[in-house]
This record gives C-alpha cells, sequence and structure tokens, in this order.
DNA sequence: GAAACATGGCCAT
DNA sequence: TGGCCCTGTTTCT
C-alpha cells in the first residue's frame, strides 16, 4: 500500500538490481501474458512518477531510449500490490533487511531461513509477474495495473498526472502547475491534495499528515486559499517526500511531539511501514500527528482527533489546530503553521 | 470461516 | 457518488 515514496524506492531498487542486464519474465498467475514476449529482453531502466512505475524493456542492452522497438511495463500497486525481493546477499541491497527474501509495498519483510536457495523459490499463485536475474528476482503481486504500454501509451499516462514532488524542479514550475491548480479549484483541498492530477505520488497519509503541518482544514476549498499557503504546503511535501523516498518510511511528527504516546493506548491495528523492525526507526505510533489518530488526543493541543469520508476516503484532522476564519479577505489560519524550518525531515530522525 | 479493513483508481451513473 | 477490481492481515463469529 505505497504512496509515491515508495514507488520511487522500487523503482532505484528494480534498476539496482535488473538495470541493463537481461532478465526473465514470466507471470505463474497467468494473468500477464505479455510475459513471455517479454523474456530474455535487456531491461534497460526503470522510472517512477507519482505512483506510477514503468520498466523499459529492449530486445537488446544497445537499443535507444526512444526506439519503437522499447517495450514499457506500467504497474501501478494500487492498495494491495506489492513487489517481493529474493537473492544473493546484497541483491537490493539498499533495502535489504536481510537475505534472502524480503518484501516492498506495504512493508519489507526478512526471513530468517538464510539457507533458502531463491532460484527454487516457487512463486506464490498470486505472482503477477516474476523478473529474475542472474542474482535474484522480484515478485509483483495485486498490482491494479500491469500492462505492455508503447511510448505513446507511457506519454498518455503521463499527461494524466500532476507535477510530482519527488521528480527536480529547478525552476519552479512543478510548484507553479501545483499552486495554480489549488488556486484554481472550488474543490476542498482535502479532494485536490487526493487527485493525482494536481499532484502526484500523494496518498491519504500524506493528505492528512500535510493539512495538519499546514493548519489548514480539509474541507476549505483550494481557491479560498493564498499563494502562500500553497506554497508552503508544496516545499512541505517536497521535503516530506523527500525523507519519505530516504528512508522507506513516512514521518511528520518533530521529535518534541512524539511522546504524548507513553500515556495513551494506542489501537491494536497500526500502520505497517517498511522498516517497522528497525529499532532506530521513529515507531509507527509516533509517526504520524492525526491519521489513524481518530478518538485520540491531538500531539500539540489535546482536542480529540476526528476521522470523516472526504472524495471517497476518510480524512483525519484535529478540529482546534486546524481550525480556520473566514474573514473579510479571504480564510486565515487560527494557528500558525508548522515553521518550515524546523519541519526538516531529516531533523526527525530522534 | 467470514468479514472488515487498508497508504488507489477506474468507470458507470 | 457508488460499485468494482487488486490481495493480505486482523478481528469477529
Amino acid at each position: 500500500m505505497p504512496e509515491g515514496h515508495t514507488v520511487h524506492r522500487l523503482a532505484a531498487a528494480l534498476e539496482q538490481a535488473f538495470g541493463g542486464r537481461r532478465v526473465r519474465t514470466s507471470s505463474p498467475q497467468g494473468r500477464f501474458p505479455e510475459a513471455e514476449q517479454l523474456d530474455g529482453s535487456v531491461l534497460l531502466g526503470a522510472e517512477a512518477v507519482g505512483k506510477h512505475l514503468f520498466l523499459a524493456l529492449a530486445p537488446a542492452a544497445d537499443v535507444p531510449a526512444d526506439s519503437p522497438a522499447v517495450r514499457q511495463v506500467h504497474v501501478h500497486l494500487g492498495l494491495y500490490g506489492s513487489w517481493t525481493f529474493a537473492g544473493e546477499p546484497g541483491f537490493a541491497d539498499a533495502h535489504a533487511i536481510g537475505a534472502p527474501r524480503l518484501r516492498m509495498g506495504e512493508r519489507e519483510e526478512a526471513h530468517g531461513d538464510g539457507g533458502l536457495d531463491w532460484r527454487r523459490l516457487v512463486p506464490r499463485p498470486t505472482v503477477r509477474l516474476r523478473i529474475a536475474g542472474e542474482h535474484g528476482l522480484a515478485d509483483l503481486t495485486g498490482p491494479t495495473a500491469c500492462e505492455v504500454l508503447d511510448a505513446q501509451g507511457r506519454q498518455a499516462v503521463l499527461d494524466r498526472l500532476g507535477p510530482d514532488p519527488l521528480r527536480e524542479d529547478p525552476d519552479g514550475r512543478a510548484r507553479r502547475r501545483f499552486v495554480d491548480a489549488v488556486r484554481r479549484s472550488r474543490t476542498t483541498i482535502g479532494a485536490l491534495l487526493m487527485n493525482q492530477q494536481v499532484v502526484a505520488g500523494i496518498g491519504n497519509i500524506y493528505r492528512a499528515e500535510l493539512l495538519f503541518r499546514a493548519r489548514l482544514d480539509p474541507f476549505v476549498p483550494g481557491r479560498e486559499l493564498s499563494a502562500g499557503m500553497c506554497e508552503e504546503m508544496w516545499e512541505d511535501l517536497v521535503a516530506l517526500m523527500t525523507y519519505g523516498a530516504r528512508t522507506g518510511r513516512i514521518v511528520t511528527t518533530q521529535p518534541a511531539h512524539r511522546d504524548i504516546e507513553a500515556r495513551i493506548v494506542e489501537r491494536s491495528r497500526g500502520t505497517r511501514q517498511n522498516g517497522d523492525e528497525d529499532p532506530s526507526a521513529v515507531p509507527r505510533e509516533k509517526s504520524f500527528y492525526v491519521y489513524h489518530r481518530q478518538t485520540l488526543p491531538c500531539r500539540l493541543c489535546g482536542t480529540t482527533v476526528r476521522s470523516a469520508d472526504l472524495a471517497g476516503r476518510t480524512v483525519f484532522w484535529c478540529p482546534r489546530c486546524q481550525r480556520v476564519r473566514r474573514r473579510r479577505a479571504g480564510w486565515t489560519r487560527e494557528h500558525p503553521a508548522t515553521p518550515w524550518a524546523l519541519a526538516d525531515p531529516a531533523a526527525q530522525v530522534a
């Protein structure tokens, strides 16, 4: 269950694992029959845009990237999709917690059976696509999309996507696109943030957390927000998602706000993330301000966090910290937003 | 076992 | 807005 940062990590992991190499492809589940034609291709590269993943495959390593011979495997994990890696020690290293198996997507998982030969791993019957190389393999299960596209098809997907905070934006064009899209719309900011045409890569966690950090009510219409508020949100998103892509974890709380949990019984069902097993990581029950914290007190003011349906998904917010007031001049926040300089996610690793 | 639930998105009304 | 598709895990009967 990934948001954009996970997909970017996956692209890096797949490229590291198979980039420039010939791969075997198969569809144990049988629901991706194109795997047979792709078998024996060279994986030229892996790219993430928002939550979309593209794997470029060609008959040979020296085929130019823009050649019509290049096939684009387009993968979207949806709610349930995940990749499971298995291989020699050091395979998919950047993400390995312990060989030979780990899962990415909703989490990474290390199995202690070190003697297992990855080549003999029988795929689960639900594996849509298996990619195998010389040193290891990757199994894809449960994607909402796994299809072969040509260059035009790939472009059609990209055309449906707004700016991705995880892609370079040297001239500020992406930020401007985001700000304009928000301020042009009478739709609520909570719905806009989930619209991949407005910003690509945000999911339900980043939405709720970003709005808390901005001290903005999810139900305020986009057009009521000032340009400054939108620019601050974009910059905060870039920082939060960059941290997420680097660590594999969504952490939005500042260290000073984490210990309220000591006095609270956390819901038994938590939100799993990559690296939950890592004792140096911020524990999941301390990682969020509002996500899945409905009925619990706000970390800042103690008011009970609320949840409601917004655009088909559950949104979480603190009705006090995120209260806004309508003034003649437009909407204003009742509380100042998090000072962005302090919000540097790098400073959040306790 | 069944049912509920989950970090999504598409398509038909 | 509602229904439906993907799968795995937890919680309820």
